[in-house]
DNA sequence: CTCCTTTTGTTCGTACTGCGAGCATAATGG
DNA sequence: CCATTATGCTCGCAGTACGAACAAAAGGAG
């Protein structure tokens, strides 16, 4: 089939008929996003502005209801006090939208990443049309209320995603699932664990490195390489599938087809299978499970907790050798292994370092976003999306 | 330690005094250089200047001694011929090293990758001093007779490198040896897998693929994986030590103080073993004594041909599910492996492949550029450094 | 050979962005 | 109330890219 994933923007190169030359407006836009500046005064210490340039800035995006400036309150220091620079009240808006397994949640974001509105639902039937149909509702909702500020949908799944189209959700069972019929709006979408990793480096955990390895164990085990903010989602879109890397028996075929996957050794599947020889079909309750049972003493759970965050530490361990993140970040049953075996996973984690690596190991951290990293770094790609020459021009032209 | 590796420029900001708007002067000669721009003409069709710009940024580019002008023999069709954009003959130049195992290589490369002058040598010992004293000599010869035009020194080392120090070059038997000392000049050094899967990507088997691996089996296994152009090299510049990842029997304890390394699998120390119980020290020599044997019908040689081919295809097909890249290419000793023994690889590759990679399965490609790889590379890194602002504004000050 | 067409190089005036300098403004502190 | 400090605002200037108009150099048709 060949799923071409063009990258967000390209960013129009100089050239063009009566090129805008909003290089500068957008620069700013991001840091501001980004939250690496809040004020006036920070455009000319931080990003190194004159005075004059950053009022010019400044005024074109008032103008164009990118940005709200207000008088900041005196700060005690002395000297003229600086201008607040605020999301405009009646800016540019992202539709995020999580879609988990047994849960969904719509939120409108504004520039700078706050939340304005939330809807959130269960999911009773996994078939894609119901599924589908009760977001599109909340969806529309929140577009009739916030009208043409909402400049693109972007959207989380648990599952393999291509364009638009999420190519295979083993737990939702959904296969080849369109989401460009969820708003007549541009539509993003990407994978959970992707998502969640992008929040991590903007707004969570990760912030400060700048090559940031995320996981996240939940039906299997996927997450993603971020370096400078951008997640390295491969050719497809396909990229981040950790799980699948042969790091276990290879006698063990996974669902995926392969075998020896890293997914069966360290997913509630495994936990289930080693503590009580179990089938689980439902691997973040067992799991959990097994996690429970771990602490209130049960040894054979405590065995299998303590063999699956071995599995997981050598795993990581080869992982940091061959991509050399400053840190990684887990997210999901990853955290609560962590918690239960921290030093049956820290010892095979460095035992699977390269000499070269421990002289200073990168550290393992839990997410600071958790469960909401997915929809927040559905938004996160919904600004990228907003935050370029083509989506401010088309704001300016709404 | 905590080895920080800052991005080679970071490209300056709008901001700072009396900027240097060069951004289109640079763009047009990373254009040029890369071979995508041969003449004035294509300044307008393919970067979309106009005349007026394109006249403007070559008249600067001539001043400044980076681009030669020359009027373009009359090419058949109609209309004035355009002017061709040529290298300056005074223009800047990247003095690029390659470090192998028994060779050394001096190379004077200009803009757009030719090679203008070349030394080699033979390594008898492998003594650092030693070599480093041979390659310096090399060097300072090639400076004498280029002088200033040469901009900066980038070298290509067998071994995982960090800033300009080789942390460790096992089969040189180096440890912590600093390469500033080959020039009093900007030095630069990158691993020699990382380098030539640059140089497959910017001029080589993959330079149309937006998302490359390379692969490099040498004495153990290493490469890269390049985005967009950019190597990711990782935080501290250890990226890509593929081979230590643990796809290989727990049991077996690599040198790396690992257990299970994919590198003791897919070597000649793999090949020698599984043929012939042999331990070698040698594994270059060792992978075409085995190799050859094979080839002439020894059934032990060709068994473990055989069995090292599915080992390699069945990591190649976890990294694919990894990493998603649009194309794999190698080279070393996996272009022999992969001539030996296709069907095994390709039988294990696409068995270690998920469900979704299956439908479009990335190419492996034996590299085009093989073992010129590195130094082309090596001059690659060296012209990103040249082609900065920093870099620009250096040249023009010199 | 001459004229027309095609393509590109060159000149000129214009638009946009960012800068520095100088002045205005709003806070603190004596 | 004035000095100090930090910031906002106005103004003139420089650099880059553009479109339009014109000049130049090729091929093609008569």
């Amino acid at each position: 089939m060949g799923c071409h994933n063009p990258p967000v923007d390209t960013s129009a190169r100089p050239g063009r008929a009566t090129a805008l030359r909003m290089e500068g407006r957008l620069h700013v836009l991001r840091e501001l996003h980004a939250g690496r500046i809040a004020t006036r005064a920070e455009l000319t210490t931080r990003l190194g502005l004159s005075r004059a340039s950053a009022l010019e800035i400044t005024a074109r995006l008032r103008e164009a209801a990118l940005v709200h400036e207000e008088a900041a309150p005196p700060d005690g220091r002395r000297g003229r006090p600086t201008t607040l620079l605020l999301p405009h009240p009646e800016g540019p808006l992202v539709c995020a939208v999580d879609i988990a397994h047994e849960t969904w949640a719509v939120a409108v974001v504004e520039l700078g990443g706050a939340v304005l509105a939330r809807t959130t639902g269960h999911i009773s039937s996994r078939e894609a049309d119901s599924v589908l149909n009760a977001v599109r509702h909340a969806v529309s909702g929140q577009l009739d209320e916030w009208g043409q500020r909402v400049r693109v949908l972007s959207v989380s799944v648990p599952g393999t995603v291509c364009g638009t189209r999420v190519v295979q959700a083993s737990n939702l069972r959904w296969r080849d699932v369109d989401l460009s019929v969820l708003a007549d709006l541009p539509v993003l979408a990407g994978n959970d664990a992707t998502l969640s990793g992008l929040a991590e480096s903007r707004r969570g955990a990760a912030v400060d490195a700048d090559v940031a390895l995320h996981l996240k164990i939940d039906v299997g085990l996927g997450g993603i390489l971020v370096v400078n903010g951008a997640p390295m989602t491969g050719a497809t879109g396909g990229g981040g599938e950790f799980g699948h890397l042969p790091f276990g028996d290879p006698r063990r075929r996974c669902l995926c087809g392969a075998h020896g996957c890293w997914d069966t050794e360290v997913d509630g599947r495994a936990l289930a299978r080693l503590a009580w020889q179990e089938d689980s079909a439902e691997p973040r309750a067992a799991a959990q499970r097994v996690l429970a049972a771990a602490r209130s003493g049960d040894p054979a759970a405590a065995r299998a907790v303590d063999s699956v965050a071995r599995a997981f530490g050598r795993g990581v361990g080869g992982l940091v050798n061959a991509l050399d993140p400053r840190l990684i970040t887990v997210s999901g049953v990853a955290t609560d292994l962590l918690a239960a075996a921290p030093e049956s996973f820290d010892t095979a984690y460095r035992a699977g370092l390269i000499a070269f690596q421990r002289t200073s190991v990168p550290p393992v951290r839990a997410s600071a976003l958790g469960e909401d990293g997915s929809i927040i770094g559905a938004a996160e790609t919904g600004f990228d999306h907003v935050l370029t020459e083509s989506g401010i021009t088309a704001w300016r032209a709404r």
